[in-house]
DNA sequence: ATTCTGACAGCAA
DNA sequence: TTTGCTGCCAGAA
């Protein structure tokens, strides 16, 4: 019984940034898997959305360890220098080459199959 | 309240 | 195969 039908518990965005920092070091996972796993599985630009704030937000967002569908780093633009992303990327031990990560799918790692 | 936008994803040509 | 258009949802102006 909830007093509140407001929202859930929190917002969007704070749901986002709390599936974020969950992503294990080393791994990375899909805006559309946060999206799935929040419950709306086509609200994936949201996530994205999401992390264009994240850098506003008090503590560290891996948003580095999210990328497309495709394990291409589309954000990349937004770490400030287009090098950035993938170089956190690759200081975790992920290898990216040409934008898009090196074996994604072993690299991938779904919230809503990892956390059930 | 209405309109626009967006670090996506899916499907059509 | 690649390219492009549409749907989708929530927040900002």
């Amino acid at each position: 019984m909830s007093f509140s039908n407001r929202k859930d518990n929190k917002d969007f965005f704070t749901r986002v940034y709390e599936v974020t920092k969950l992503i294990p070091y080393g791994r990375v996972t899909s805006y559309g898997a946060i999206a799935r796993y929040l419950g709306s599985g086509r609200s994936a630009r949201m996530v994205g959305w999401a992390m264009n704030a994240s850098h506003v937000s008090s503590v560290f967002i891996p948003a580095h360890r999210v990328v497309n569908r495709n394990g291409i780093l589309t954000g990349k633009h937004h770490f400030g220098n287009s090098t950035t992303m993938q170089q956190l990327l690759e200081n975790e031990g992920i290898v990216v080459e040409d934008d898009r990560i090196v074996n994604f799918n072993e690299k991938f790692w779904d919230p809503a199959r990892e956390l059930e």
